[in-house]
RNA sequence: GCCAGUUUAGCUCAGUGGUAGAGCAACGGUUUUGUAAACCGUGGGUCGGGGGUUCGAAUCCCUCAACUGGCUCCA
């Protein structure tokens, strides 16, 4: 992993591996500035710097011995982060620092720039302790100059730029406190980092912080408790393992239900493969020994004769001496769709083939990883491979994105990128399959292909995965968060690792290339964010409590029941509700729930075979016929209109 | 995995060393109901688990776990 870049996935030398690596979190980076990026900043950001300074030199007035490492701007406020070993910050030291922080915005010092010599420097930052300061001293370019600010009695080592006094800090609020490895990095000693936020004014701060409880409220650990869609049983279950609801799981088959409708239209054939699958699997991907540290740990049989069968015991094990069998949960189903490519001898006209599963697969991420919904251990891909021949690839990769951007439009994602990552001609051979040519038209028909479907990307250059480029979709929920909800990867090597052919026209073998592509990512992602997206209120196909109809006295249950039963011989998921409760107490509930629609039956819709039509978040929108009802229900169901 | 915080009834929360509470939900009854909460009653908790201090622990201490916010990681 040591030539992984920062941010990307699959992008390591040792790595000829599909990943469906469905989490990417936007991190701050802790890579240097240019200063070119520093004329670049904007106000908010000067500020927000500014206001990292103000607390740090707070900090420093409290706790004399703290040192400082650094404070940039993020993108929702600062931080700014100490070695302080005589004292671990907690919330309640907020209110002291803030106290303190206020006083120097009202002496109201000059953030006085300085440039000077490096020994200058040195010499300022080792008088006073700063030794890290002087570390990130030592980073400097020498081209560059060497700048320090200092506001009152508190000087940094700093490039700026800054607001002209600490007296423009004017609304600011600490957020939290957080331990940071020292440059990232978790081999070095943790820092204690502050977080806080500053905008211009007042009133800005608290419409962010009245945002921010509006995020809270649409979060989908909260709303999939509410709704009853998932529970988190990590006490019997195991943390990281969602058990589906009733609810939730309606979510998942009209999921299921679309991806197969399109994948069947598209010419792709379902398989299934197992949870589980012998070392050799992993060990012919290339996933072990490198990943077995994110997989389940193996299930070990001991004795391998009895545990093998027929197949006898795994050759690679009993060649290392070993006389036990391993079985390893699967991280991703690649292997196991390599291995039905190769069940059988395949032709060109068996090309493209495209083996499409929902598979389920299981890794084992560290426990301060799992967030909800969005990072588990359990997930259920959307995912397919389609093998195809060179030629064949323009036509398979843009049938790709049309998939895509058919779902996009189905579920209204309109604020999306995709995240084109390219290779490094300097690193073929070593980080990148050495396929030169392969590369760069590989490369070229996808970028195409990009640019006539007119789709918002961005190119990132030498973080392709080690046998193709990739395109990870990047979306953002309604609340504001980022996340790489599918992707959709080009792969020229591992199916010559698999030994994968077909034979061709000229009576050849030739290895197949191989589309990885996950346009619905996995059922617990990609239902985390649509509960987000819709903040539960989903369009009439996905809600799981599609209609409830609701008589107003008991003389309508009769009538109520029988439009319950019309509904659900059409499969709609609709119920009846009569209780002790008067009718605006059952809406009350109704909407609570987040019914999609509601039908009200009383004496006047009956005696006229109607129904009073209620949709959850708009109210009353009057009686119609019966009949006109039901159809345009059964319409917008089948159109997956909202 | 690391740092910090949190954990009390199904949910939201109150309870700072002296008999575990409220609202909603659930259940039972009364009410026959017209577009976002009718009324009355009942049951429900080993206060996350374990250990300790104390005459006495939800409350103080230790430890483990889960969750949350970050960091790291993310095949």
């Amino acid at each position: 992993m040591a030539t992984a870049g920062k941010r990307g996935h699959c992008q390591s030398a040792g790595d000829p591996l599909d990943c469906f690596d469905m989490a990417d979190p936007v991190q701050a980076s802790s890579e240097r500035k240019s200063l070119e990026d520093r004329e670049k900043m904007t106000d908010l950001e000067r500020l927000r710097h500014s206001a990292a300074h103000v607390m740090a030199a707070a900090v420093v007035r409290l706790w004399p011995t703290a040192r400082l490492d650094i404070g940039p701007a993020t993108e929702e406020g600062f931080y700014y982060d100490f070695d302080l070993p005589d004292h671990r910050f907690t919330p309640e030291d907020f209110p002291a620092i803030e106290a303190e922080m206020k006083k120097i915005v009202r002496e109201n010092h000059r953030f006085e720039k300085a440039v000077r010599t490096r020994d200058e420097a040195r010499e300022l930052f080792a008088g006073r302790g700063e030794t890290f300061k002087i570390e990130r001293l030592n980073d400097i370019p020498e081209a560059e100059p060497i700048s320090t600010y200092q506001s009152g009695e508190f000087v940094d080592l700093c490039a700026g730029p800054h607001v002209m006094r600490t007296g423009n800090v004017k609304a600011f609020k600490l957020l939290r406190v957080a331990a940071a490895y020292y440059r990232g990095d978790e081999k070095n000693q943790q820092l204690q980092r502050l977080y806080g936020t500053a905008f211009p004014n007042q009133a800005e701060l608290e419409a962010w912080l009245k945002m921010q409880e509006e995020a809270k409220r649409r979060d989908h650990r909260k709303l999939g408790a509410e709704m009853s869609l998932f529970v988190f049983d990590a006490e019997y279950t195991g943390p990281g393992l969602p058990l589906w609801l009733p609810a939730g799981t309606v979510l998942i088959e009209e999921l299921e239900k679309l991806a197969k409708e399109s994948e069947f239209e598209a010419g792709y054939l379902r398989v299934r493969t197992p949870h589980l699958a012998r070392e050799k699997m992993y060990r012919t991907s290339g996933h072990l020994p490198y990943y077995a540290e994110s997989m389940y740990p193996p299930m070990e049989l001991a004795d391998a004769s009895q545990a093998a069968g027929g197949g006898g015991p795994d050759p690679a094990a009993q060649a290392g001496g070993i006389a036990s069998d391993r079985y390893y949960l699967k991280a991703m189903n690649c292997p196991h769709h390599h291995r039905i490519f190769a069940a059988e001898p395949r032709s060109y006209r068996d090309m493209p083939m495209r083996l499409a599963e929902y598979g389920t697969c299981y890794r084992f991420e560290q426990s301060g990883e799992l967030f909800g919904l969005m990072r588990v251990r359990s997930m259920q891909m959307n995912d397919a491979h389609i093998y195809c021949s060179p030629e064949q690839f323009p036509q398979e990769f843009d049938a790709v994105n049309a998939m895509y951007l058919k779902y996009f439009k189905i579920f209204g994602l309109e604020k999306y990128v995709m995240r084109f990552s390219t290779h490094d001609p300097s690193r073929l051979g070593q980080k990148f399959v050495d396929e030169a040519e392969l590369w760069k038209r590989t490369e070229e028909m996808v970028r195409r292909v990009l640019q006539e479907s007119g789709i918002h990307y961005v190119e990132v250059p030498n973080e392709a995965a080690f046998y193709g480029p990739k395109i990870d979709v990047q979306v953002w929920s309604a609340i504001g968060r980022e996340f790489t909800i599918a992707t959709n990867q080009v792969d020229f090597a591992v199916p010559a690792r698999f030994g994968l052919a077909y034979r061709d026209r000229d009576n050849t073998d030739k290895t197949p290339m191989c589309i990885h592509r996950a346009p619905l990512g996995t059922h617990e992602r990609f239902i985390g964010f649509l509960i987000e997206h819709y903040a539960g209120n989903f369009p009439l196909w996905l809600a799981p409590e599609q209609v409830r109809v609701l008589p107003v006295t008991s003389d309508q249950v009769g009538y109520a029941e029988e439009i319950v039963r019309e509904l659900r011989a059409q499969f709609v998921r609709a119920g009846l509700e009569f209780s002790h409760d008067k009718l605006p107490g059952r809406i009350q509930r109704a909407e609570e729930a987040k019914v999609h629609t509601m039908l009200i039956v009383g004496a006047r819709e009956q005696s006229e075979g109607m129904v009073a039509v209620r949709r959850h978040g708009q109210g009353n929108q009057g009686a119609r016929p019966r009949t006109e009802a039901v159809a345009e229900i059964l319409r917008a169901i089948r159109d997956r209109r909202d």
